[in-house]
RNA sequence: GCGAGAGUGGCGGAAUUGGUAGACGCGCUGGAUUUAGGUUCCAGUGUCUUGCGGCGUGAGAGUUCGAGUCUCUCCUCUCGCACCA
């Protein structure tokens, strides 16, 4: 019988053209673009489907996290185009933000045209890999028509007192005179002279998210589509707690001072009070004694990040000022604490260093008496001792005199009872979220549209944009805003007035922008609530698990917002939320005298690898200078470890960067770069190319599965398993690589497949032709192509998903696994209807089971139809 | 420090509901073909014994007929911590 092995026909006849990516993609790309293929147009009639991706800040290129966030996106539009939905996938720029001012600083040149620049090339990079974005929606952040609807929007807020200034504290280099972002901050010092940063407090615009906590918490039970890490982090962020808030008098004096607690069943093992350095006691206590003021100096010394206050060490001082417990009337101590923030509550806390770990080694510290209140519940659990750590549990109180004998939980209640009673606390609940500082000292942002004027009077603007100065040169640290008559000078109703010269925030940009897509050129409000409506929410939204919390968070509240302004009518911005994995890279780093550390590029290092390719050293090409190897790391501009995508696609071509970034791993888990494989998939390619050119470009004949003999039924079912399984791998799991595994084990069984009769042919273009289909969304340039030259008219992106044949599923024969006491003892093939008692006997009659059961007695026999057997035998 | 994830061959990863651990791919080894052009194709590839079989999913314990998967303790790495975006 002649047997043809159908990747080795070599028909010339067909397959004499060759994969070539370049001018596959750009003649696909133009035929895309000249029929506007992806123009998003509202129909009601239709159902829609709204896929967005974080959009980019505009760095200058783009980066493999850009690659992989955008891929993902233009996959899961394709693949519900072709489910039928009318899909929107709109693309735009956070072009606001610090790197522009420092870019414009180094060339003096204006952030503006840095960022225009920057768009215009990222932009061409975006095109030349096949995304399906309707580019008529363009948004661009820095540009008036868009954020003179975010400072319109703002003075809504401030009409509702949803806005509100107040005085907060902010990174200040004393030797420049200038605020610092946290990333300018680097071991406490300022990254441009070195000088120590203080804490500075001054004039701020906040947001009140915190009206909104209750809702932002309790609506999170309702984003069934998002992942279970991102809703407890934005849970614990919001940090709901039930507690007391209660006061504490001064020694002598009439005053308080108020504190919060979460623990009152532990108020009488309280041994002293803390208080940020900049709480009003402390600055008192501090006028008549200089080694108080010198401390009060030292704890200003430091950032406001706060994992450097948690990681610092903990130092306090006693002020000598007492307090007055509220119920036994003791006289404790009030220290100032390096760790206490007047940002946070009150800037006080009560101390419980017998049941609080942070105040016990704060009171080990400084010798400050340690009181146990609270003794295990039962004396079987273990004994506490307070000389080695603190009691945090529950359990019943001891030493708390009317108190005694309650359990924790008791004394929660009837303490704060007491309290109330006597009209010295009540209960409360509050919330770890803070107002949301919206206030940057700084140029290349959106300016608070607010005036002060020379009557002291605060007053909104009236009038939209608040435009910024295009035309002005930063020479320096500070805004050029600041002192800028023709900027700042401004007339209301006659009285003259000074603009803000802060700016906003660029998370206030990127808190709407999903919005503005539905309707990017309506000049008369800052949505169209029609087509705001139609589209949102958001039914797929992607982008990086480092936005977790505040971004995410920034979003949902602003959603809130712009509803409460009868603006959109859903409550939540997004149904469905998928949170990429960081792509990591190698990081080079060299360290120059000082012990400044250097950043290199995987192109300025040569690394030194070893048998088995792993790097185990690196020296700089230029200078041969040792290179340190430190890992792998998010890749960001700052660490200089991006991996280029332009060189990827220069040399493969887009649809070899989308399907290796797609299949490398997957999508919400972190991605490590390594160059290797790139060539994998584009092997993969150029197979799918040949296999499909040579067996594929006739007109399939149809054909009924009945009349297929068992080698084709086996070739059409794999199809449409696979069918079913990349349906539900794109669709539900979304877990790319799976699917494309799927495809490549079909696209292996078609190369293998041995041809034996005419039938064959349509059986295989059917599997081919189901390839394409099925790989379109992530490789679409190459389906395109192959499927013109199959002579189809229609658009690959307009075809329909192809459906399972249910019919071919059906298998008459399923694998059982046989095992002993839990090990694989042998593999029986069963009609698929046998039940249970059946497969039991026949697997009991199997030798090698018979081998290991001999001389065994059979306790049991665990029968899982479809699957195994396990007989567990001694 | 606090909050959230992750850890499986030489490497990226698969195992969807507790049921054959290592799909798919990279790399490597051997062979064939072509002899230039990221060649293509075939075979092998967890590990120890190199037959039978034993051991294997960061470490240790537990639940179960059966654990990569569930529970507890620990270790390592990654992300976030409010002015990078």
């Amino acid at each position: 019988m002649q047997q043809d092995n159908i990747a080795q026909q070599n028909s010339t006849d067909n397959g004499n053209q060759e994969y070539n990516p370049q001018e596959i993609e750009i003649r696909v790309q133009q035929t895309w673009t000249e029929n506007k293929v992806f123009k998003a147009v509202k129909d009601n009639s239709r159902e829609k489907f709204y896929c967005l991706s974080m959009l980019p800040y505009p760095s200058g290129r783009l980066h493999m996290g850009h690659v992989r966030n955008y891929t993902i996106g233009d996959v899961i539009s394709r693949y519900h185009r072709m489910n039928g939905k009318n899909v929107l996938q709109p693309m735009g720029w956070d072009a606001f933000g610090l790197p522009a001012e420092n870019a414009a600083i180094k060339n003096k040149a204006q952030p503006s045209t840095w960022t225009i620049e920057n768009i215009a090339y990222m932009k061409k990079q975006l095109q030349s890999l096949g995304f399906a974005y309707d580019w008529e929606r363009e948004v661009t952040t820095c540009k008036p028509d868009y954020y003179k609807w975010e400072q319109w929007f703002f003075t809504k807020l401030i009409e509702k007192d949803l806005a509100y200034k107040k005085t907060s504290a902010v990174n200040w280099c004393p030797n420049d005179e200038t605020v610092l972002a946290n990333e300018q901050v680097h071991d406490g010092l300022c990254w441009r002279c070195e000088t120590p940063v203080e804490k500075k407090e001054i004039d701020q615009w906040f947001l009140r998210i915190t009206n909104y906590a209750e809702e932002l918490l309790e609506s999170i039970d309702d984003l069934d589509g998002w992942p279970d890490s991102v809703k407890t982090q934005q849970r614990n962020w919001i940090g709901r707690s039930e507690g007391v808030e209660m006061d504490f008098g001064l020694e002598n004096s009439d005053q308080v001072v108020s504190i919060y607690t979460t623990r009152p069943d532990t108020l009488m093992g309280v041994t002293y009070l803390a208080v940020a350095a900049k709480h009003p006691i402390a600055a008192r206590a501090a006028e008549t004694n200089p080694e108080l003021a010198k401390f009060i100096a030292e704890c200003n010394q430091s950032t406001t990040a706060e994992a450097d206050i948690a990681t610092m060490e903990k130092k306090g001082m006693s002020t000598g000022v007492k307090a007055v417990h509220p119920v036994t009337g003791e006289l404790v101590d009030i220290w100032i604490a390096n760790f206490v923030l007047m940002d946070y509550g009150s800037g006080a806390v009560m101390a419980v260093p017998g049941h609080d770990q942070r105040d016990w080694e704060f009171a080990t510290k400084y010798s400050i008496e340690i009181k146990q209140v609270i003794q295990a519940e039962s004396s079987s659990e273990i004994e506490c001792d307070l000389s080695k750590s603190a009691f945090t549990e529950k359990g019943v109180l001891i030493n708390s005199g009317e108190f005694d004998g309650l359990t924790s939980e008791e004394a929660l209640q009837a303490i704060a009872q007491w309290l109330e009673d006597k009209n010295l606390g009540k209960k409360q609940v509050n919330y770890r979220i803070r107002d949301w500082g919206v206030s940057r000292q700084r140029f290349w942002g959106a300016p608070i549209p607010m005036i002060k004027l020379e009557n002291g009077k605060m007053v909104t603007a009236k009038e939209f944009p608040v435009e910024l100065p295009t035309d002005l040169i930063l020479d320096g640290a500070n805004s050029p805003l600041i002192n800028n008559p023709s900027f700042q000078d401004v007339e209301v109703d006659g009285v003259p007035g000074k603009r803000e010269t802060d700016t906003f925030d660029t998370f206030m940009e990127s808190s709407w922008y999903y919005a503005r897509y539905t309707s990017p050129d309506c000049d008369t409000a800052m949505l169209d609530s029609d087509e705001a409506n139609y589209w949102l929410p958001v039914d797929q939204y992607i982008g990086g698990i480092e936005h977790a919390t505040m971004h995410l968070l920034y979003f949902r509240f602003f959603h809130k917002l712009m509803r409460d302004a009868g603006l959109v009518s859903s409550d939540e911005p997004a149904k469905n939320l998928l949170t990429q994995g960081m792509v990591l890279s190698e990081t080079f780093v060299t360290k120059d005298k000082k012990g400044g550390k250097h950043y290199h590029s995987i192109e300025e290092v040569e690394v030194v690898k070893d048998s088995k390719g792993k790097a185990i050293s690196a020296s700089l090409k230029s200078t041969g200078e040792p290179v340190t190897l430190a890992g792998m790391e998010k890749m960001s501009k700052s660490k200089n470890n991006g991996v280029d995508p332009q060189a990827l696609i220069n040399e493969y071509g887009a649809d070899t960067s989308r399907l290796y970034t797609m299949f490398a791993s997957p999508p919400e888990q972190t991605l490590e770069w390594r160059d290797d494989g790139v060539n994998g998939a584009h092997k993969f390619l150029k197979r799918l190319w040949k296999v499909y050119t040579e067996n594929a470009l006739h007109d399939g004949q149809s054909f009924s599965f009945d009349d297929l003999n068992k080698e084709q039924k086996a070739l059409y079912r794999k199809t449409n398993e696979t069918i079913e399984k990349v349906s539900d791998d794109f669709g539900r799991r979304h877990s790319f690589n799976t699917a494309i595994a799927a495809i490549m084990e079909l696209v292996n069984a078609v190369i293998k497949y041995t041809s034996q009769s005419d039938l064959d042919k349509p059986v295989v273009k059917h599997a081919l032709d189901t390839t394409v289909l099925l790989l379109s969304p992530v490789v679409p340039h190459i389906c395109q192509a192959l499927w013109e030259l199959a002579g189809k008219q229609q658009l690959v992106v307009d075809a329909d998903w192809p459906t399972c044949d249910k019919k071919a599923l059906t298998k008459e024969e399923v694998l059982i696994i046989l095992q002993v006491n839990g090990k694989t003892r042998g593999k029986i093939e069963v009609a698929a209807e046998l039940d249970k008692a059946a497969i039991e006997k026949l697997a009991l009659e199997d030798g090698n089971v018979k081998k290991f059961t001999d001389g065994k007695t059979v306790r049991k026999v665990i029968v899982v139809p479809g699957r195994l057997v396990n007989i567990v035998a001694n």
